[in-house]
RNA sequence: GGUCGCGUAGCUCAGUUGGUUAGAGCGCACGGUUCACAUCCGUGAGGUCGUAGGUUCGAGUCCUACCGCGACCACCA
């Protein structure tokens, strides 16, 4: 049976027939009706958009999620792992659009309703091969559920939450300064504008009064008049200005405020008012107000009831309320246009460098412009008040834990939601404009409008924000409105994972929704994952070239490399760091983990062959030391495992379970065993042994399992466990701790620090490998002492050395690198190596090598000593000359101490 | 401007409530044809724990300031 495993383990020999036999016996499905033997776990995903096929972020966090539900179904929970795609409004109309563009086309060619058919063309095209990816990478979802944001189903839930927040009055229209993006020529939220630093100017403008003003204080221009300075990072506004505001307290402005002051270049008059707004210490303190295109200004704008002229088009386009000359330029061209007249006309103050924050589109990076139009918008300060109260009262939980505060002081601030998009793609806004200025918002489309009649209705051409949909995703997959079983059975969830720049677009909105629609927070923790970034710390993306694609290393690696290499990566708030230009040194240890399990398992197995194993609970009275201390190893393992993933500590998880199954059963107990396999001795003691072997290996890929669910079910389903067991590890039991046993630990410490030693002191004495050497011990503990007579064969298999007496110090011997730390451990050993070590020569190489670094260092000082070294050179040459001389010299100590020992 | 996070070995990171000689993986060097695995085994080198103070018997860990990097938020024109 052995011998037919290839000795190299090849996950595509495995993994697409595991995963089709795991999807064909139903193991990721969650039937509701069960519910009432096994406590649900449920996670919806974040579904991912449809624009693109995943890349590594989607690896870590689907990897995450697929721990996670592996895990919790393990431990006997009815698991549901929710799987679906996003429609992404705005971003996958980009997409479609660049495809038109490269065409010639634009989406007005196609008319809306052949653009929409394009796009579901797409959908079709990339959401089969998103599922795909998942399936491939092992995510153990219930695909008999998997949801799309824009299927009819979802869509219903979207427009009946539309309705309710009408009718509760917290949905509404209006005209406000929102943000718009003059490329995808459509409103955006606040979180989609998204702000970035940018060197920019800060122009201050001359505002003169009509000749005649007695102004007195202000400066005057050459022609006599007076003058207000105001400054602007956006001098093109000037042709909207209504006002100029300054702060009724201050002094400077008393004598013309109420006064009007003449626009420059537009021949307007505009008032000088008196507004808090107005910073008496910022510039001049008299600031312009543009109440069409900037947010505070509309503010100061409405008190003061100041009209608010927009001067552009959709596109950012100078329309008919600029003045003659400046009309149909493009926003920056405007901007250079009117700093030019200005100047000309001796109206340009100055201009200052000035670094500020810029909003962009998030969608096009596109700058966005402040801009008034007719939006809806939900109002969020009462859905935002419970939501505050879930995170407050720790109803809902934040890992790592300062998210808490940042998702806190977003609601503490929250502003109302824009909802309403310029787009074709997405959910049509559910309302109706009759001609009698009746306004329809309904849950069924209106053949007539209930005022007048008329069946002459408009809809709003509009469509929600994307995340209007994504914010009901934990109910609206499970049925919601509906009352189904499954809302009933699997909601609220229990853990959403994701990525923290969506807190507030998405998990926020989530909170509020599942407390608003359904009394009950959507889920109890929330994980923010790890940001994947590239050696350079850039996260990674697609314009920057730097992805790496997953399906490109499930190919090369598998899938188990990829996960392991993830999961072992998420340490808690810290990012994760991949090389894609060197995805060997990214995902070889991942994949050397699975071969090196692959042969774990075929050593075993090979040693099992047609054998009984008995279980291990028979066999108790005759394990053996090492048997007893690998079970009590894999009871901590099991513990601190179990309490990792409790916890959401991943890499801490990963290390246990890695370092258990290499660094102690493969590299302690396996070579420890192998007599006892190989037949020497009593057949009781092989029968513990192998017992033994395959308890820890069975336990061992259980808790792996979640990270690695190929090469573990692989070896699992081959491995002879004894008596009942599932048909599969997926639906395996996870592990309970086993009780510890420190006298084997202690003892087996004490034996591996001898082997330790024995080995250091053979390579730094280079003792041929096919030597074998006495040694000899003194002062031996009780520990030690246990362990040599529990395992007589251990040193000589782990070190080529034999027991060659205790408590004499043979003529010539010398305590060796290695022996303190035996006797740190409390062990008292006393470790000479007789007759196998060639003093001489050791103490040459030793006197050689002190010379040769003597040598060095002494050279290294010479040059600190001249002077024309230390006073010409660069300061951080001399700095390092000086750290070599340091490190010359403690070199030095070390090997004079070394050679004192030989004397 | 506000809030938060990070700076530990060449690289990526662990370091619990302060406690002997600061760890792991990768990389590097040296040595290995033992019949599970060279995708392996063994050994080793390499660290002023960002800087400067402070608290303490004792600080990588706590406090203060500073330097550097990053994130999020904010209407300062």
């Amino acid at each position: 049976m052995g011998q037919e495993l290839p000795p190299q383990y090849d996950p595509k020999a495995f993994e697409t027939d595991l995963y089709r036999r795991w999807e064909e016996r139903g193991y990721f499905r969650a039937h509701p009706a069960e519910a009432a033997q096994r406590d649900p776990y449920v996670i919806v995903i974040p579904p991912p958009n449809v624009t693109a096929v995943l890349h590594m972020g989607h690896g870590l966090n689907n990897t995450i999620q697929d721990v996670l539900v592996r895990w919790r179904r393990m431990q006997g929970r009815l698991a549901l792992w929710v799987p679906g795609t996003d429609h992404a409004g705005i971003a996958t109309q980009n997409v479609v659009e660049k495809q038109l563009a490269e065409e010639g086309r634009t989406r007005f060619d196609l008319g809306r309703e052949a653009f929409e058919a394009r796009v579901w063309e797409w959908v079709r095209h990339t959401e089969p091969r998103i599922l795909g990816q998942l399936k491939a990478i092992g995510c153990s979802c219930d695909w008999t559920r998997t949801a799309f944001t824009l299927d009819e189903r979802l869509s219903r839930a979207v427009r009946e939450v539309f309705v309710r927040l009408h009718e509760k009055g917290l949905i509404y229209r209006g005209r406000y300064i929102i943000n718009w993006c003059p490329r995808c020529l459509t409103a955006l939220s606040n979180e989609e504008a998204e702000g970035r630093e940018t060197d920019g100017q800060l122009w201050r403008l001359r505002y003169p009064f009509p000749a005649g003003t007695d102004a007195p204080g202000l400066p005057t221009l050459p022609d006599g008049r007076p003058y207000l300075v105001v400054a602007t990072t956006r001098p093109e506004t000037m042709l909207g200005d209504a006002a100029v505001a300054v702060h009724p307290s201050d002094g400077r402005y008393a004598a013309v405020a109420g006064a009007e002051v003449e626009l420059p270049l537009t021949g307007r008059r505009i008032p000088v008012i008196g507004d808090e707004w107005a910073d008496p210490e910022f510039g001049s303190g008299a600031v312009k107000v543009t109440p069409a295109h900037d947010p505070n200004d509309f503010e100061v704008g409405r008190r003061h009831e100041l009209p608010a002229l927009d001067i552009f088009t959709e596109e950012a386009i100078t329309n008919e309320n600029a003045p003659e000359g400046f009309r149909g330029l493009d926003r920056f061209e405007a901007r250079e246009k009117v700093v030019r007249a200005l100047r000309a006309q001796g109206l340009l103050e100055g201009v200052d460098a000035h670094t500020h924050s810029v909003p962009h589109c998030y969608r096009c990076d596109t700058v966005v412009e402040p801009r008034l139009s007719l939006q809806w918008f939900v109002r969020m300060g009462p859905l935002a008040e419970p939501a505050l109260a879930a995170s407050r009262e720790e109803r809902v939980r934040f890992t790592p834990r300062r998210w808490k505060k940042v998702y806190e002081h977003w609601l503490e601030n929250i502003r109302d939601w824009c909802i309403s998009r310029q787009l074709w793609w997405g959910h049509r806004i559910p309302v109706w404009y009759c001609a009698c200025g009746r306004e329809i918002v309904a849950r069924e489309d209106p053949d007539a409008c209930p005022a007048c009649g008329s069946t002459a209705l408009e809809r709003d051409p509009d469509v929600l924000d994307t995340w209007f949909s994504s914010w009901l995703w934990p109910f609206s997959t499970l049925g919601w409105p509906d009352d189904t079983d499954d809302l009933r059975v699997f909601y609220p969830t229990h853990t959403l994972s994701t990525a923290p720049e969506i807190l507030f677009f998405w998990v926020a909105r989530m909170i509020m929704a599942g407390l608003e629609f359904r009394g009950e927070e959507p889920f109890s923790d929330v994980y923010l994952h790890a940001t994947v970034r590239d050696p350079l710390g850039r996260k990674m993306s697609k314009s920057l070239g730097n992805g790496i694609d997953p399906l490109e290393v499930v190919d090369l690696y598998g899938a188990d490399a990829l996960r392991y290499t993830v999961v072992a990566a998420a340490g808690v708030g810290t990012d994760v760091t991949l090389d894609p230009d060197d995805l060997e040194a990214s995902f070889s240890p991942g994949r050397n983990f699975a071969n090196k399990l692959w042969n774990m398992g075929r050593f075993a197995l090979m040693n099992l062959e047609g054998r009984d194993i008995p279980p291990v609970d028979d066999v108790r009275d005759e394990l053996e030391l090492a048997d007893r201390w690998i079970l009590s190893r894999l009871g901590a393992a099991t513990g601190d495992a179990t309490r990792y993933l409790e916890e959401f500590r991943f890499h801490d998880y990963a290390s246990t379970v890695y370092r258990f199954l290499w660094g102690e059963a493969a590299d302690r107990y396996i070579e420890l065993v192998k007599p006892r396999l190989d037949g020497e001795g009593a057949d009781a003691s092989r029968a513990a042994a192998l017992a033994t072997l395959v308890h820890v290996l069975d336990t061992g890929l259980r808790l792996l399992h979640p990270i690695m669910p190929f090469v573990t079910e692989a070896l699992w389903l081959r491995l002879p466990v004894p008596g009942q067991r599932p048909e599969s590890l997926v639906v395996a039991a996870w592990p309970r701790a086993e009780a510890r046993d420190d006298d084997a630990e202690l003892q087996l410490r004490a034996l591996m620090a001898l082997v330790g030693s024995v080995r250091t002191a053979r390579s730094e004495y280079n003792v041929p490998p096919a030597r074998a050497v006495d040694v000899h011990l003194t002062d031996v503990s009780g520990p030690l002492t246990a362990a040599l007579e529990a395992e007589p064969r251990a040193l000589e298999r782990l070190a080529r050395a034999r027991h060659a007496g205790d408590g004499t110090r043979a003529a010539g011997a010398h305590e060796v690198a290695g022996a303190h730390d035996v006797l740190a451990d409390g062990t008292g050993v006393f470790v000479p190596l007789a007759g196998v070590i060639d003093l001489d020569r050791e103490r040459a190489r030793l006197a050689a090598e002190l010379e040769r670094i003597g040598g060095q260092r002494e050279a290294a000082e010479a040059r600190l000593a001249n002077e024309s070294f230390t006073s010409r050179a660069p300061a951080d040459v001399v700095e390092r000359e000086r750290g070599k001389a340091a490190s010359f010299r403690e070199q030095e100590d070390k090997l004079a101490r070394k050679l004192g020992a030989l004397r």
